[in-house]
DNA sequence: GCGAAATGTTAGACAAGGCTAACAATCTGC
DNA sequence: GCAGATTGTTAGCCTTGTCTAACATTTCGC
């Protein structure tokens, strides 16, 4: 059936290596190792920029969480050396973390105004935004800014 | 700090409702819960039409993982109804599992057409593709179908 | 400055999704 | 038709990310 001489369909041709396919795979489950800490220190910087500090409580309001979610994250972000924490105090991004953040942000930028300059509406354009940043290389983020550009 | 009157930053003024950015986030987690349900049955599905059957060695080579964690998954996804499966048999699609694969392949697709559209190379597409087709809504999918017929 | 409200933490449960080790079944080549 | 290779399953471990219940601390209003 897969290499029938007589196979003419045109699409779904794609039996291509599976060894690339597999690379693509695992890519795309390293990028979801890191959408939750990438979500949350651009989240950090954000309140810490609007609002003078993180507290926890604002964390899990905006994330939609409960608060021992949020404080389990925050510890395994600290673990991780993305920020600092103490008992009842609010929350700081070590210089790791504000890099992570500010990248974080700019990607988040970018594909915000590409989704817009394709013509989406404001609100769905947060929503894919929130989502795809996480999946967006470098290459193609590099497409996206210059069609905002000349658009 | 935030509402300094003398603040006239252009950017980062995004504020917006704390709820609707939950809702945002809420989504993005609803959209992660299915992303690998919706990578086996795109895969099972293009198994079965270029093989002939979908065999889980098979799903393990191109999924780029190992055989018990397809076998895992396979029963979480016998359990919710999208594949029926016999103990060392291949695995086939219910009709659910068949219209929800049909679904994926349509959105991987257009999205990769799209990405190649505004001049990705190939594999760097397929790579972004398989992140990014899960966090599509259905108003992106058609301008990015629309950008594409227009290109 | 005290009591109530708000905020934060801890403990513990649970499901998903990955792995390795060990074993079982099937298939293949001779 | 059997031995060895391949494929598939089971058991069990681990981390992540979510929750609820209970308790601790801090902050606020008066
Ligand atoms: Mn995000
Ligand atoms: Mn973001
Ligand atoms: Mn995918
Ligand atoms: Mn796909």
């Amino acid at each position: 059936m897969h290499d029938d001489p007589h196979e003419v369909l045109p699409a779904a041709s794609d039996d291509r290596s599976p060894d690339l396919r597999a690379e693509a795979f695992q890519g795309v489950r390293a990028a979801r190792r890191n959408e939750l800490a990438e979500d949350y220190v651009e989240l950090i910087a954000e309140l810490i920029h609007s609002h003078g500090e993180a507290r926890p409580v604002d964390i899990a309001t905006r994330m939609g969480v409960t608060a021992p979610t949020v404080a389990k994250t925050l510890d395994r972000l600290a673990r991780d050396g993305l920020i600092t924490r103490a008992k009842y105090r609010s929350i700081f991004l070590t210089e790791q973390g504000r890099a992570l953040a500010k990248e974080c942000r700019h990607r988040h930028e970018i594909v915000l105004r590409f989704l817009l300059s394709l013509g989406l509406d404001a609100e769905t354009a947060e929503r894919d935004a929130e989502g795809i940043e996480h999946h967006v290389s470098e290459r193609t983020l590099e497409l996206f800014a210059a069609f905002v550009s000349r658009n």
